[in-house]
DNA sequence: TTCAGTTGTAACCATCACAGTTTCATCTGT
DNA sequence: ACAGATGAAACTGTGATGGTTACAACTGAA
């Protein structure tokens, strides 16, 4: 199973409000139209990001600003926001193996360990990039397109 | 969004091969009892596992034969066989960002080599992991319940 | 104080993946 | 021939996803 395009969104909108604050009112109807979706899913991952804790969003007038350093806000972060799994666990164990068999009453001790070791690596990769990242990124693509 | 309790059958399905082969007929509605679901879930599993070339399975008389090695057959391996996904991307993008939007057309750019950095550190962390691993465990589970 | 612009949210809809079930054809060793 | 097993088709229910319309609520500015 992939994970939802709401982290990649997420993501897109990040950089559209740190590229084009300056110069745009960067509200769900811009950032709709960057993203190419409805302004109502650029709203509802809004909605995520501010019960998350990441952003504020501005009522009636419009704008989005992060409550924290960009350096501070990974990959982790808005993956967390944006597609939390009950459990936080990565893996859909089937619910109900045999007790009265050995290996159905062993197999979450046998496994859960690994499975863990796995989503780490994964989680751990992600708290590596963060949205500053994302700034610097696009002011050098943009500076290469613009040359 | 989880993987699929696929791959957690799948794997399930190997131990209980390796601990009752000599003992039981392991057959698909063997396992159903051991993972408590319908043998046709099993069924399907095994034949994706059959396509991945992991193991054969004997129509008639029933019976299943990993094809290689356990020290040969990772998570990764039964993960790629079970839940695989299209163009092998574990992350959704968003299909059409706008191309007239400067983020919109570099978005891609900025974010593919990152996205499929974290994808690798999940692969190869699984790939850390082999069926062996799963004997080997198993194994002494049971001498611990045993005892 | 009205008004235009914006966010927040509810109520839908279509599509898809997943897990499960029934049914039956097909294969294989005895 | 038969019992026991796999293979596969067809169907169901459930839930997530992505999308859309509609409208209430908020805000700053005219």
């Amino acid at each position: 199973m992939q994970i939802s395009s709401r982290f990649t969104i997420a993501l897109h909108i990040f950089t559209c409000v740190d590229t084009f604050q300056e110069e745009y009112k960067v509200t769900s109807d811009f950032l709709a139209s960057s993203i190419n979706t409805n302004p109502v899913i650029i709203r509802k991952i809004l909605t995520q990001l501010k019960q998350a804790g990441l952003i504020t969003v501005a009522r009636g007038t419009g704008g989005i600003t992060p409550t924290r350093p960009l350096s501070d806000i990974t990959f982790y972060d808005v993956y967390k926001a944006v597609d939390s799994i009950e459990d936080d666990t990565l893996f859909h164990f089937h619910e109900n193996p045999n007790p009265q068999c050995p290996v159905g009453r062993n197999v979450h001790g046998l496994l859960d360990g690994k499975l863990k070791a796995i989503q780490d690596a994964m989680e751990n990769e992600m708290r590596k990039y963060t949205i500053e990242d994302l700034r610097d990124g696009m002011q050098e693509l943009l500076t290469v397109e613009g040359s």
